[in-house]
RNA sequence: GGCCCGUUGGUCAAGCGGUUAAGACACCGGCCUCUCACGCCGGUAACACCAGUUCGAUUCUGGUACGGGUCACCA
């Protein structure tokens, strides 16, 4: 069969040779060790944990080999494509912290290896079609939809694997007039990798699993479909190689289709990337009990937008699947709390091969943590960020008493051992709303303790000693002198031991006061508090109970 | 069903032929204490199963079970 002659009927207007590609995206001069590695999303509007799990990966070992990461959107297929997905992606990415070297920006590329857009590599991906097609390893196959779902419930039926290749590749020897006559009659056909029959195993070694071996390929897959667009195996093969990815991040579901990547990295005579294969991320599934994929429909916490939502700081994100990526993260971060992530030495033998679960209270204890490094003025920044976004009324209130908000988010934290009550943007607003009077309100009840009159009292009296000034010890003394007056245990532990002599202890006293200066027994230190609040403020709250 | 991948406490995980089988989260006690938190101390809790190799297996080999993935002109 004249292959070549084949060729140029199915691909007339390819005049490129696989040399010219080669010199048009020439091998990178990156120093020795340097990683190239990209992120590929599909533009479906979606951006979910996996993928910035992936992302990070990738970004990792670039940026700390002084490589290159890159963004390529793998737009194969314009079913699934969404309006502005791309722009969803580059945000979500950017919200995150993972910056890009070089990819697909969200008004065309930036970087000498585009386009980033597989839609706009065509011709690209045609001249490496012809090529195959001259030297026999590809062919034009005409098969409908109906006559391969028929084959493959035939082969079902004889317990044979389904597919296309062998003796059921129909097309594979058609010969040239005939493809011209089917062609010219305007049937559509897809370009079919032509598959060997063969028993010989394959063995790649995955950067992350090791060694991983199966049956060659024999498959007659895909390569280009009815519209001229690539597979995408086709797709990775051909931009991995000219983009020169070194290394090759993505989730485990593609491990079954390694053999056809194999074969046509062989087929074109190209060095394979290192793979790393990734494992899924799992959680329970509350019905059954069992470990499960994350699904987008039934979990909201796959969604980054989840995330941004319930304002999970995008550090603590990133210590989150940092902590699962590589076992020695926490470790590493419990002896040095300062570093930036950034600095820790990621690697990709220390990656865990079976499916994590995502643990939304080890994310919220990691976060709390992230938040208890930061400075308040860095948490009053990104609180109001979040807040412009998600909470416009508390960005307002935020933006009123900024010199409170950050004297607030202080309580408590320059002790030795510091406070840790913020875990997540939303949960500091409802946290700090005692704060401000316009949210401020009593959610708990006075303790029972506390009749009435002593209640009135109480408040009377502690508002006629309060002295705004007084330092924490001279302030509690009056407080103690106060609840001894009111027949209340100065010591806690004498109430306990005599429940009978005392109305109560101290600890009710205290409560009280809390409750009626933040509405909650639940509270940070009382004096800190008043002097946040500010003596006219306290004074307010407190002369309601009087 | 074929082919692949996986299996250490509730969860994430160290471990890489001999260990009292780390640590973190969660949970439960206790201490500290004006509440809560923080912190500290302590506790409950695990090598899926069966063979084989070996003086000795969580660690190596084989099988079973269970879980997951994949078998498209989707990525």
């Amino acid at each position: 069969m004249d292959y070549i002659r084949l060729a140029d009927i199915l691909f007339p207007d390819v005049t490129a040779s696989p040399e010219d590609m080669e010199k048009m995206f020439p091998e990178r001069s990156l120093p020795e060790g340097a990683c190239v590695t990209r992120i590929g999303p599909s533009p479906t509007g979606f951006v979910h944990l996996g993928n910035l799990y992936n992302a990070l990966i990738g970004e990792r070992i670039a940026h700390q080999s002084g490589g290159v990461f890159y963004l390529r959107i793998e737009d194969t297929d314009n079913k699934r494509e969404v309006e502005g997905a791309v722009e969803t992606v580059i945000n979500a990415m950017n919200y995150f912290g993972v910056h890009f070297d070089e990819g697909a920006v969200s008004d065309g590329d930036n970087g000498n290896y585009g386009p980033y857009r597989q839609r706009q590599r065509k011709d690209i991906y045609h001249v490496f079609a012809k090529h195959l097609v001259q030297r026999g390893l590809a062919y034009p196959c005409f098969l409908t939809a109906e006559e391969i779902d028929a084959l493959r419930e035939q082969q079902t039926a004889a317990k044979e694997n389904p597919g296309i290749y062998g003796k059921y590749a129909k097309y594979r020897e058609t010969s040239i007039e005939e493809v011209q006559q089917l062609l010219d009659s305007g049937k559509e056909w897809v370009l079919r990798y032509r598959g060997t029959e063969t028993d010989e195993y394959i063995s790649v070694n995955d950067a992350i699993r090791g060694k991983v071996e199966m049956p060659r390929n024999n498959m007659d897959f895909v390569l280009l479909k009815s519209d001229g667009i690539p597979t995408y195996h086709f797709a990775h093969v051909v931009d991995d190689h000219l983009m020169r990815s070194t290394h090759v991040i993505r989730g485990e579901e593609w491990l079954s289709s390694l053999s056809m990547h194999v074969e046509l990295f062989n087929a074109l005579g190209w060095q394979q990337p290192i793979y790393c294969h990734t494992a899924t991320l799992m959680k329970i599934d509350e019905e059954t009990g069992g470990k499960r994929k994350l699904s987008k429909r039934k979990d909201p916490e796959l969604a980054l937008s989840y995330y941004q939502q319930e304002g999970i700081s995008p550090d603590a994100i990133w210590e989150f699947l940092l902590t699962i990526l590589n076992s020695n993260y926490e470790e590493w971060r419990l002896a040095d709390q300062e570093s930036d992530y950034r600095d820790f030495p990621y690697s990709l033998s220390k990656m865990s091969i079976s499916g994590a679960l995502v643990d939304l209270d080890k994310l919220r204890d990691i976060s709390k943590n992230v938040i208890g490094r930061m400075p308040a003025e860095t948490i009053y920044k990104e609180w109001l960020n979040w807040c412009d976004e998600y909470s416009k009324d508390f960005a307002e209130l935020i933006r009123k008493y900024p010199e409170r908000t950050v004297a607030a988010l202080n309580v408590g934290r320059m002790a030795a051992k510091p406070r840790k009550d913020l875990e997540t943007w939303k949960q500091a607003c409802d946290f700090m709303s005692f704060y401000y009077d316009e949210t401020f309100k009593i959610s708990d009840e006075m303790p029972a303790e506390c009749d009435e009159a002593s209640r009135k009292q109480f408040f009377a009296e502690y508002l006629a000693s309060y002295d705004h000034s007084d330092d924490s010890a001279a302030w509690f003394d009056k407080v103690k002198a106060l609840t001894e007056k009111l027949g209340f245990a100065v010591k806690p532990k004498d109430f306990k031991k005599n429940p009978d002599q005392f109305k109560g202890s101290i600890v009710h006293i205290t409560n009280m006061l809390r409750i009626a200066l933040t509405g909650h027994a639940n509270a940070p230190d009382i004096h800190e508090v008043s002097h946040v609040l500010g003596e006219d403020i306290v004074r307010a709250r407190l002369a309601k109970w009087c």
